[in-house]
RNA sequence: UGGGGCGUCGCCAAGCGGUAAGGCAGCGGCUUUUGAUGCCGCCAUGCGCAGGUUCGAAUCCUGCCGCCCCAA
């Protein structure tokens, strides 16, 4: 990070020279002959894509999946690959003159995010669909789509730089630390990553956002999407109910350390660890968090933040990208957060099991999110937190 | 049916004659491409009920109601 994102993050206004198509889609010239397909999900970033990869001179394909029902989403803004989202992806390739497909995937999105959400949740823990999303509908099954059509890569909106190191290619952190998006792309396997194009990594979002109004793109002040797309409402529990209808079944909220019973609750689908709010425990001193969950007893432990503090947590289905570098790592348990210095014990990548300790304690860390290392600005892989230990 | 104590927001709890703190919970918003966290704002014209004293009462007095404790 360096004098290059310094400078563009501090002068907004003009606009800077943009790498050349080779540059941003990093293929060899010429563009000419050259085949691009781009994941298009309707929203601005997947269609600045689009329309740089057509300003490239090569042969552009736009591909959006449908993820799930209209009806459920319509009218849901910010939500991706439904109804109006596919409109408007259309609706951009047409002015940029390039071929368009949707394909219905809702069933396998179904069957590979939702309902793995849901069970997720049913088993006490918190998942992270769009990394699943990733991992399955774009990554593997677009993926697939795409060399079928004989592409020579495929492009997403995500803000990552995806570089080349000695090893081959590598996965950076985006520029714009604020749009970073590499929490979510840690699983990213090196065959993915050796076809994938993230061009937007490089630059910041106001940036996005002028090249699509430059561009006469109906999309170009379309809000940013947020929440789980699936999700109406962010009543995510509905959803899960609709999806498990077994799975509210109430329980008792017993204090992490006394063990005194202090209220019940509608079904341990509605709890995440970390979570306050929600408990509905009056007549304390102090507030109350979800310190952990017992699937099985239907029971949602609770206690004083201090009981949140986590000092190691244990992942399970690592991966790597690239060679580990023998120098000090970071990780990364949320989206939100900043990267904290930890070490490591056991190996990362090929799915196998790692702990990683973290050098101050980090509060609210819930089985199911996804850990995610970092060299620098690097990512280096990532696993699943399946247990985590106290740090007092 | 003798004595003592207590009844203030859903819960906990200050206040003890001068015009209702705070915490928890709840609600709303901000932030955010996961779930959380965090931050900001809102939240008792009224202090068990009814009278009385006083310029003025949740605070003093009387009665009633309701809980709790003690009672060889």
């Amino acid at each position: 990070m360096s004098k290059l994102s310094a400078s563009l993050l501090s002068e907004p206004t003009p606009s800077p020279r943009l790498p050349s198509g080779a540059e941003l889609f990093q293929l060899p010239e010429p563009m000419a002959g050259k085949r691009i397909v781009v994941a298009m999900s309707g929203g601005v970033d997947s269609s600045v894509v689009a329309a740089l990869a057509a300003r490239s001179g090569a042969e552009v394909i736009g591909i959006t999946l449908q993820l799930y029902d209209h009806g459920a989403a319509n009218g849901r803004k910010g939500a991706c690959c439904a109804g109006d989202d596919i409109r408007d992806a259309r609706a951009v390739a047409d002015r940029l003159g390039i071929a368009h497909y949707v394909f219905d995937h809702a069933n396998s999105f179904r069957a590979e995010v939702v309902e793995r959400f849901a069970d997720d949740y049913l088993a006490g823990r918190t998942p992270i669909p769009c990394i699943r999303c990733n991992m399955g509908p774009k990554f593997t099954d677009l993926f697939a789509m795409a060399q079928e059509l004989g592409a020579d890569c495929l492009a997403t909106g995500h803000y990552v730089r995806r570089e080349m190191g000695a090893g081959g290619p590598e996965l950076h952190r985006a520029f714009d630390p604020a749009r970073d998006q590499s929490y979510f792309l840690f699983a990213t396997t090196e065959a993915q990553l050796d076809y994938l194009r993230f061009p937007l990594g490089g630059m910041p979002k106001a940036e996005v956002r002028r090249i699509a109004e430059a561009e006469g793109l109906r999309v170009a002040a379309k809000p940013d999407s947020q929440d789980i797309c699936f999700v109406p409402d962010g009543d995510y529990a509905a959803v899960v109910r609709s999806v498990r209808p077994a799975g509210a079944a109430p329980g008792e909220i017993v204090h992490a350390a006394s063990g005194a019973v202090l209220g019940t609750h509608q079904g341990v689908i509605g709890f995440t660890v970390g979570q306050r709010r929600g408990l509905e425990i009056g007549g304390q001193p102090e507030p109350l968090y979800v310190i952990g969950i017992d699937a099985p007893a239907r029971r949602v432990m609770v206690g004083p933040r201090q009981m949140l503090a986590v000092g190691a947590a244990h992942l399970i289905e690592t991966t790597r990208i690239g060679l580990l570098p023998d120098v000090p790592l970071t990780a990364k348990v949320r989206s939100l957060a900043k990267p904290v210095p930890v070490t490591m014990a056991g190996s990362l990548g090929d799915g196998s099991a790692a702990t990683i300790r973290f050098a101050a304690p980090e509060y609210g860390v819930a089985p199911g999110q996804a850990a995610v290392i970092y060299a620098g600005d690097r990512i280096v892989g990532g696993g699943w937190i399946e247990t985590t230990e106290p740090a007092f």
